[in-house]
DNA sequence: CTCTATGCCTAGAATGCCTACATATTAGCC
DNA sequence: GGCTAATATGTAGGCATTCTAGGCATAGAG
């Protein structure tokens, strides 16, 4: 995995993950390595941050709960800011993606070198 | 756009772009904006510096050709190297994509150039 | 007891794009 | 002639984000 691909579809993942349902950071990484079929490995040094940055920003509010009698999880709830971003991040992906592809993908070759070697 | 969806495509744009045919930088940041329909606009901050380190790392060579009394225009080919990195990159990209759709929801479905339109 | 999994967190390094600028030629326009 | 935009390459410093590498703690399995 190219972490460098990471950036930018980080945030877009978490607020996928925890917008049917509030979830927390073990969890979340768990559920994009099941979804992704074992490729995406969402490091702790990467999601923690990136939840408390979202939450700063106001995409994402936090609750403890507990889950035993000493061990607890911090859940995370998207808002309605969250949501919006969301959804832009999807349109700016499938619009990224698309692009990419278009470059990968085209046949005509247009204003390309007659170079000499 | 959002710049960080670039990082780490990047290079793989670039060796596509000269990976038939030789060409330059002003011209590929052209060719890239045309295959995408106006949505990739690669910054000279960005791709020059790529060009450099790309080059270095025995990706690209480069050769300048003139294109007028006093206009010159640095060419850049790949190399073998350079070849087996972009297919790296293509499954790279190809994998990854495939996997954001797949925790996104949309298990299948690929950007095209048409969602562009 | 030891190892793995679960669960949260941070500091500093590394990466790499962008803004802004510098420099210069060429072509169109009035 | 003078003005502007496009062509063409390049660098410096800022900025954002990921990763490495650790710390701390509970719980279960062998």
């Amino acid at each position: 995995m190219d972490s460098q691909l990471l950036a930018g579809t980080l945030e877009m993942l978490v607020l996928q993950i925890v917008s049917p349902q509030p979830s927390y950071g073990y969890a979340i990484t768990q559920e994009v390595l099941q979804r992704s079929r074992g490729y995406l490995e969402l490091k702790e040094g990467s999601l923690y941050p990136a939840l408390h940055r979202m939450e700063r920003e106001g995409l994402l509010e936090s609750y403890w709960v507990e889950a035993g009698p000493k061990r607890r999880r911090k859940y995370y709830r998207v808002t309605a800011k969250g949501l919006a971003v969301l959804e832009a991040k999807q349109s700016e992906w499938k619009r990224f993606s698309a692009a990419v592809n278009g470059v990968m993908g085209a046949t005509g070759v247009v204003g390309t070198a007659d170079a000499l070697a």
